[in-house]
DNA sequence: GAATTAAGCGAACGGTCGTGCTATTTTGGC
DNA sequence: GCCAAAATAGCACGACCGTTCGCTTAATTC
């Protein structure tokens, strides 16, 4: 890998941490280079505009994402295992790739959503992409047994994310400490109101 | 109410909507003026910061909050009308109040869930209020026999504010037609799962 | 209607923003 | 070890940021 692969590395690395604070579009160059010690135009050089830093930024953290949340929970069997895997792995994937302000695609996701252009096009293909992945997973419990075999999977999927950012909502802006506890009860119910065999 | 106030109040109310698109960071005196057609410094001389701005933003937000869905929420019947009148003024609230760029509160809790300081905390505060007007509307609904006589009603608030959380992503980010439909399913198998004599 | 206060304007401040240039340094292949 | 290419620095730009100041005009009070 050429020097300046790495240091295109170094910048990814520490814009998915700075925007995960204050977001993509709080994410600035001079910021970025004087935590890096380089001069706002050498980083500049990298990208030919902000935009592309964005989106840059936004594919490293899906990335980090993968390894942090997805490639862990396929080690746990399917189905049931692996719908949990993926609830705790997401609950943690902030802390454990050190963005220390929490779900870089829940912030995107509010300062993009109603702001039109390209990276708002890749934050929504990642999002989809992302509740592909939780059907997929749901429609993997089904066909184990773990869950109805009528479920509609893609609803599915919707309610876990839903539990997932409600996580995200309490424990980080309420500082709630039964943030953890509560969405796994959530998850636990959701859980159990679709198991095979159960009155509906 | 004099001139001033007068004013004062329409700022506020287009502050309101300019930051549920661009934030309440976003929100800027010099767009805020440009609006109006006020200028910067006699627009910034109603408040003496950004800061006092963004609260003031906030608050009168909550108010037309508590209009839109809290006040119209009551008029329906105690228990399982209002839970689900409240979960449909929610939805509705954004467009409602003309927030082209969504609930000003997801918004800000995404912007603000770590920088600490007033804004933050007032934010919180409104959040807990309204986590509160839920809890306490679930409340009702045990005693009016709608719910079971043990629910943990605080639970029920943090399940159902996730089931407008994922609405507000699915509508907002990702254009999800079925995203109504998929959050009334969502809710009533929440509150299928909670009904009195349902074995847990 | 005069006196007083409030409201708003215009220009300017020091900063930071993203983005161009032109040099200079560093790197990597020969 | 040379030389082209790549990487980085330095500097400048126009635009916009929040904020301050002094001034004018409008509204309110007596």
């Amino acid at each position: 890998m050429s020097k300046g692969q790495i240091t295109r590395q170094q910048i990814l690395d520490h814009a998915v941490a700075l925007a995960s604070k204050v977001g993509l579009s709080g994410l600035t160059i001079g910021r970025l280079a004087d935590d890096l010690k380089l001069s706002k135009s050498g980083l500049f050089g990298h990208f030919q505009s902000k935009e592309a830093l964005q989106l840059k930024t936004l594919e490293a953290g899906a990335e980090r994402f993968i390894d942090a949340v997805v490639r862990p929970a396929l080690k746990a069997p399917r189905g049931e295992p692996r719908l949990r895997a993926l609830l705790d792995h997401w609950c943690r994937w902030p802390e454990q790739s050190s963005l220390h302000g929490g779900c870089l695609f829940v912030q995107a996701a509010a300062e993009f959503d109603d702001l039109a252009g390209p990276v708002k096009d890749l934050l929504v293909r990642l999002q989809k992409d992302w509740l592909d992945v939780l059907a997929n997973a749901a429609r993997a419990a089904v066909s184990e047994g773990h869950l109805a075999a009528d479920l509609d999977v893609e609803q599915f999927a919707h309610e876990m994310y839903g539990v997932m950012l409600m996580y995200h909502h309490a424990s980080r802006l309420l500082g709630d400490p039964m943030a953890e506890q509560r969405s796994k009860a959530a998850f636990d119910s959701l859980f159990d109101s679709r198991r095979p065999g159960q009155s509906r």
